[in-house]
RNA sequence: GGCGGGUUGCCCGAGCGGCCAAUGGGAGCGGACUGUAAAUCCGCCGGCUUACGCCUUCCAAGGUUCGAAUCCUUGACCCGCCA
């Protein structure tokens, strides 16, 4: 482990595509063979939850802990309260104190999950800066901080500059920058702190708190940004049919995170790797030449699914994952799935319970309330373009109910519209 | 502060007082073809007890009219120019 250089560490985020911009890399790299470094990567609680966006820099965090150096997780406990203008073509709509406080927690408890916590050298820190900011008055903060920075320099900032030239930007969000660079500061002072990463629309806020570390402490730190992950089609990475893909379980299922993963496109897949698995550079190239000889079997989208879900889920549910979907996907004829497996199975997909004293309604009905169509209309028009199955047989007449008899094992419908969106029924 | 322009469905964007649930594009969804992939082609794309029927939509609230996304008034927000 302590055998990585700052160099492998550096060419092992090339070659995975990570690395956008450093500062000066022959001293990045001196620093990092120093020894342990502090490095910092700042978390906005903009959710109650992370998603899978946020995944590529949280596990650059754990790459550069695995690599013997000393990660920080800051959550945004004052900069959520605030609004990163970055990336954002319009002002953000403020949150309550209360609510942001709330994902504060949350986050805070998933950003764990990634870092190891124990009392070696190395052992990760859990930052909240709010901590500093609170009992800041604004006078201090207009004396001892805004005097360091030139409101030139924060115009021509890019988040600045692009929102000045559109959809205007307010004061709150201008300052924005203001508060980063102290944060890095502050990381700077308390815990030696001298490498910031971040996505590379954090550039700018790095530099700022660069600029503030020189002014104020003399001192010398450096910033790290990683690309934005897009899609080969040049679409957004991350976001599925309901919206961002969501670490959190009761927000996406770990069988929709599976699924999510499992269905990225060939062209994309090797690209994915790189990016987010921690799988050597031989096994991932090993996977690039199976997609292109053999891409039905999708060895590299299993691999890629199982290692996420292992990952955010852990290994059990992985597995109870993979079942479900070998279930549901594999066999024609699910009567054939033994109870168990087919119960254990549903437990993964959306699903409604009626109870057995009613009596069955009809499929319009029965696939609205699972949730697979957003309404009945929906539910409809599915039947009529030949996309609604139930218990994988294609249904097209639109007045259909289901009787006793179509029950799996006495109590369960599967429903499924389309080619892969699955959900269940069960009687109770 | 003054003058001018704008606010339309997930996004961009058209829209003549009736023919507007609202053109077009993108996204999304279904089908065919496949591999729970991509590309391509076809179809769908506000809701409802599927109804050439009804209900709720075109920033908000009022008004004019037999009838308004389209006209008027007031308000909110955005953009531009001038001070």
């Amino acid at each position: 482990m302590d055998a990585v250089t700052g160099r492998e560490l550096l060419d092992d985020f090339k070659w995975r595509g990570l690395l956008a911009q450093s500062t000066d890399e022959d001293a990045l790299i001196a620093s990092l063979d120093a020894g342990p470094v502090s490095v910092y990567i700042g978390f906005d609680p903009t959710a109650p939850s992370l998603h899978i966006g946020h995944l590529v820099v949280l596990l650059a965090l754990r790459r550069f802990q695995l690599a013997g150096h000393r990660p920080i997780a800051l959550v945004g406990g004052a900069t959520g309260l605030v609004g990163d203008p970055s990336g954002r073509n319009s002002e953000r709509i403020l949150n309550d104190e209360e609510v942001i406080s709330g994902w504060v927690t949350g986050i805070r408890s998933q950003l764990e999950a990634f870092l190891v916590f124990d009392d070696s050298a190395n052992s990760a820190v859990m930052a909240n800066n709010l901590d500093w900011t609170r009992s800041l008055t604004a006078l201090e903060l207009l004396r001892d901080i805004g005097k360091h920075f030139s409101v030139n320099q924060m115009l021509n900032k890019d988040s600045v500059a692009t929102r000045l030239n559109g959809g205007g930007i307010s004061y709150t969000e201008f300052s924005y920058q203001v508060l980063q660079a102290m944060d890095f500061l502050e990381l700077f002072r308390r815990e030696g702190c001298t490498l910031q990463m971040g996505g590379s629309d954090q550039w700018g806020n790095i530099t700022a708190g660069l600029d503030l570390i020189r002014r104020v402490e003399q001192g010398s730190a450096h910033a790290l940004t990683m690309n934005l992950l897009m899609k080969s089609d040049g679409t957004k990475f991350g976001k599925s049919a309901g919206g961002a893909v969501w670490l959190d379980p009761k927000m996406t299922s770990p069988y929709a995170f599976y699924q999510y993963w499992f269905n990225c496109e060939d062209a994309d897949v090797i690209a994915y790797l790189k990016f987010f698995s921690f799988a050597n550079h031989a096994t991932i190239d090993d996977l690039a030449v199976q997609v292109l000889e053999h891409p039905a079997k999708r060895a590299a989208q299993r691999f890629l699914a199982r290692e996420m879900t292992t990952l955010v889920h852990g290994a059990e549910e992985c597995e109870r994952v993979e079942l479900a979907a070998a279930a549901l996907f594999g066999l024609g004829d699910l009567s054939q799935v033994a109870e168990t497996t087919l119960a254990g199975a549903l437990l993964q997909v959306p699903r409604a319970t009626i109870a057995r004293s009613m009596e069955l309604p009809g499929l319009i009905e029965l696939l609205a309330a699972t949730g697979v169509v957003e309404s009945k209309s929906a539910a409809r028009r599915t039947i009529r373009e030949g996309g609604a199955y139930l218990n994988n047989v294609k249904v097209t007449d639109e007045a259909f109910v289901p009787t006793r008899g179509d029950l799996l094992h006495d109590r369960f419908l599967v429903l499924r519209r389309g080619k892969r969106d699955i959900a269940a029924i069960e009687v109770s």
